[in-house]
DNA sequence: CACGTATTCAACCGGATGGTTGACGAACGT
DNA sequence: ACGTTCGTCAACCATCCGGTTGAATACGTG
């Protein structure tokens, strides 16, 4: 796992590490708060926090012994740029096909090229 | 790894099969086309097709012996509505605090509440 | 200083993951 | 019917991952 995009995804395949994510969308949180409504140690959150952080989700300030958790908005873009990017594709190509299986149906006007393989 | 956002962001987190989802965006293709590009075996090809098969990424027909993988779009969708929910809310929460800064430098009007703890 | 609180580090464990090789099945082409 | 091509299944291996427990660190307070 060596680039960005990939440490996102990986951090946010985890469910919990998404309930994280959808909890500090409402605020900054300590990791004990963090901890609290899920039934593991402390340390498994903590890792939970890092890999989080690794992907650049979430921040850590310091404030006393506390080391609140912050949600960065930043990381989001790029995943959403990722993901947009194929949607629309895929959805173009399907709605191509779309238009391929219409022209099919009532082939009047038939003007397609022969079989070209799809490569 | 049991739901479906967790199947699609863990098969996302690999950069092969993140290739191989931009590659299949441009048009279907079969299971050794998709191995040329890169020196592992087909075997192991085959697998990376049944995880994004199974995080319903893709699907496969069948065409004589070969077995053309097909983008799903739909699954897109959902990413998107999660990304974008968590997205939005993060920037909201980022202009809230800007606001908040800007008030601090030049005070004029401070009727904020004491220190709220953020919970 | 001593103590409690909050968090992380280190070592360990079982199960998943990504890769390999080898064998098999299914569908042409001749 | 035979061999060839395309793809998957099975077994194996090294590594990663999420969890644990126990010790260490960092900071505020008596």
């Amino acid at each position: 796992m060596d680039d960005e995009l990939s440490r996102v995804f990986a951090a946010l395949a985890d469910p919990t590490r998404r309930d994280m994510v959808a909890r500090l969308a409402t605020g900054d949180a300590t990791v004990s708060e963090l901890a609290e409504p899920y039934d593991v140690s402390v340390q498994a959150v903590s890792k939970h926090l890092k890999v989080l952080e690794e992907a650049g989700l979430v921040s850590r300030s310091r404030d006393a012994q506390r080391r609140p958790v912050h949600l960065e908005a930043q990381v989001f873009d790029l995943m959403t740029r990722w993901v947009e990017r194929y949607r629309r594709e895929a959805e173009a190509r399907y709605r191509r096909l779309d238009a391929v299986l219409a022209e099919m149906t009532h082939p009047q006007d038939t003007h397609h090229a022969d079989e070209e393989n799809v490569s």
